[in-house]
DNA sequence: AAGTGGTCTAGACCACATA
DNA sequence: ATGTGGTCTAGACCACTTC
């Protein structure tokens, strides 16, 4: 593991440890470099990390702090490892309904960047949280990427496998949010009526090297569906 | 300016000066040093900039490649700098409804980390894309940070004003998003019927010392409400 | 004035992709 | 084997906050 990866996960063990909130100050640079033994760059890019990730932000000439959102129970827009990667981490379970080879429609295939003749893996699963109905996923996978896949996997974590079992590199993805009412089918798998309303996410999932091999649509319950996002300044 | 900062924003203008697509690859990094005359280290924070912004991604042993989300239209969830700050930006105008002082509730003083004896401004606007109703926005801003407002300014950037202005900087932001039906009052605003979906979304504004200084309510038209992420991976 | 984070450099060495 | 991006170092100097 590198250095300042380490050190990223060492200082946010500590914050969680000590139970830190929003506004304490964490030691100063000089501190860390001694503690850790390396050089200042290396901790810099570490509090980088950390900044991103909005778990800490800096100020300069006073000090390091620690950021912390105040609501819990919100799932983080960001996180485009699915949901089980996240740190606070919920009890996510899935129930598959379809997982078969097809053809590709234009859409998917124009959001692959494919033709319409390669073959892709076709999943549909329900979602829940907390054993009740968070949403309804279909997705498209890449076949000439993602190779293999089963009901079983699919129950389980598709990501987890595509990066530990594939040894695919997963990289950056593209989500576009909509809002709409809910159709008869999407309301019966939900457990709502038709005409509720409902949040669509479809989210182009890239391996680091810009290939896309995922392409999903993630239609939520409107009740279970809270979200959130930690924006930086630029 | 900052040398990086410089280098990020000619990148950035040469892509879009040359309109380059997503995948198209830029010059390698020995290259670029030579070019603006700065060390490697200055370069690669560049890119990191661009990356973090969507605007690039890098890969290790290949090069420095444009990222593009194909799709127009769409508001991006991460600016936290209102919405006339887009590279893209959208036609947004305002209409202010209600401009006054006054003491906060409990939920907007626990939000903005004062208590309720402390005044706040509350602005109520409505928001128009393309000159179609985009959002109702109810915001309250601490009063000690920020000192004034008058409807003129608030019919133009409220932000604009708060950093050129009253030369604060705006740090980092929470965002928390709900889906809803639309009660009497919103629908009238928006246009549409009551119990027609709509998007809230709760903001909490920080200055770049971690300061909360604007807790923002949006309810969105969810016929206009089309928003986009870029996720990248960790 | 002292403390603290941010920028920038030159260079050594490493890891991955491509051919 | 070569090209290309990534990590890490040691140190100089700068900018902001706090006292």
């Amino acid at each position: 593991m590198l250095k300042y990866q380490h050190i990223a996960n060492e200082i946010e063990k500590y914050i969680q440890d000590h139970a830190l909130q929003q506004g304490d100050k964490l030691p100063v640079l000089d501190e860390l470099m001694i503690q850790f033994g390396v050089s200042k760059s290396t901790i810099i890019k570490s509090l980088e990390l950390l900044e991103e990730k909005g778990v800490i932000f800096q100020v300069r000439g006073s000090g390091i702090f620690v950021r912390r959102h105040r609501r819990k129970g919100y799932i983080s827009l960001l996180s485009n490892q699915g949901f089980t990667r996240d740190l606070e981490s919920f009890p996510i379970t899935s129930k598959v309904l379809e997982l078969d080879i097809r053809k590709p429609s234009r859409e998917v295939a124009q959001n692959l960047n494919i033709d319409q003749e390669q073959d892709v893996y076709h999943v549909k699963r329900i979602r829940y949280i907390y054993e009740q109905t968070l949403c309804v996923e279909e997705s498209y996978y890449n076949k000439s990427i993602v190779t293999y896949l089963n009901t079983e996997i699919a129950t389980d974590s598709i990501f987890d496998y595509i990066r530990d079992g594939l040894g695919q590199k997963i990289g950056f993805s593209d989500s576009y949010l909509h809002i709409d009412k809910l159709n008869e089918e999407e309301a019966q798998y939900l457990g709502l009526q038709k005409g509720d309303p409902k949040m669509d996410v479809e989210t182009i999932f890239h391996l680091s090297n810009g290939q896309p091999f995922d392409f999903s649509r993630l239609t939520y319950n409107y009740i279970q569906a809270q979200f959130f996002i930690q924006a930086n300044g630029q």
